[in-house]
DNA sequence: TCGGTGAGCTGACAACTGTGCACTGACTGG
DNA sequence: CCAGTCAGTGCACAGTTGTCAGCTCACCGA
């Protein structure tokens, strides 16, 4: 037990550098992961942008899964505040559609590596990424049925039909970001892509307006 | 009594032989797939599973990537007729809603390989690869709006409207067909993931049946 | 029947891979 | 202050990779 001075540096100067070169790590490899997969990228391919040597790479992961893995945690981690602050916002579909198309085009031209990453290794060769991505997107499904819960005109759903709702929801994110990525940097075919997203969020929110039928 | 000269037997012994060893160098790279990406397949790997020498794939591909836009024709090619067929056939809403993910079951239940290999690929890193798959996709897609302009309920959509939608369904199913290989071999669980499929079938149709709202 | 074609083979090459081992030396806690 | 920790290095190893040149020999058309 540290009954010590009490100073708030606990960080330490060794800590810090091992989770800066960890970073570079990451950062080289998120890189060089724009153009191939994961399962294609090399340890020495990976080290040797990071200006390391090849097994200094164990100190930090065993394996380039774990790396992907740590990719993952960063890539989408920081996100939920974020969807879920979005959705509480505002009330009014129109501009709840708007917010949310404007998020995942946001989120896609300030991270584009880390989306493209996320869109190539959802169904990627590696396992254990893999499921890291999918349970996290799954978690992403249950706090958005979260929140279509506390709209009012949703009040008499079944439990299920929101879950079913919320996961169409999350996937059509997916796609357009996605989409947006395919679209690449041409402004104009990226507001189309955009806009194409709004008017599916406007069918499907008319839909779920006339639930059950 | 053997060679007889006018035989109906176009082939030739010869191209028939190159045909099945480019055959079994596609099967061969497609069972290797299931457990990697394309960007991590090696020349060499197919060539032993397949049992030739590696040299001798330059033969059939002149890289992995044109052995990979085969595959994409191989799995997607023969499907147009198929989905227009099913498409075409029934008029009624929910029947056809049944039909559909009926389809996407079977494609996934009969040939579980090619689906997953499209679904790993579409996003994947080679290139030209990607770019089959997203170019038979769009090709589906306009099959399907062509299709849907066909319904009297349809009669008054606009053009850009009726894409939107078209490009809405082929995505819809898609994922799907991902979330059945996800689901795995275990039967409850395919189910669910069908119900699911259909119920937002039934809300994307019930969305266009009022649309523009 | 005979020369040409071409699918597939063998052997070899340099380049690259992941990983083990022993080492250094800057940082650390007591 | 000093012994211990541990991120990072250098070297070495056995395998693997893509590709080249040249060979064989079953098939082909005439």
């Amino acid at each position: 037990m540290s009954h010590t001075t009490g100073s708030a540096a606990v960080t330490g100067v060794r800590q810090a550098r091992k989770r800066r070169t960890r970073q570079s790590l990451l950062d080289a490899a998120l890189a060089l992961l724009e153009e191939q997969s994961l399962s294609g990228l090399g340890l020495r391919e990976v080290t040797r942008a990071a200006g390391i040597a090849p097994t200094a790479f164990y100190r930090h992961f065993r394996d380039m899964a774990d790396l992907g893995v740590a990719l993952v945690e960063e890539s989408l981690g920081s996100l939920h505040a974020t969807v879920r602050a979005n959705l509480a916002a505002t009330v009014d579909s129109e501009r709840r559609i708007a917010g949310t198309v404007e998020l995942v085009a946001r989120l896609v031209r300030e991270h584009p590596a880390h989306v493209r990453f996320l869109a190539r290794e959802r169904h990627g060769g590696v396992r254990p990424v893999r499921e890291a991505i999918g349970g996290e997107l799954d978690r992403f499904a249950v706090e958005v049925a979260a929140e279509l819960a506390r709209l009012p005109e949703a009040s008499d759903w079944r439990r299920e039909d929101l879950l079913m709702l919320a996961r169409l929801y999350v996937d059509l994110m997916v796609t357009t970001a996605s989409a947006l990525l395919a679209a690449g940097p041409d402004a104009a075919a990226g507001e189309r892509v955009e806009e194409e997203a709004r008017r599916r969020l406007r069918l499907v929110a008319l839909g779920s307006r006339h639930w059950p039928g």
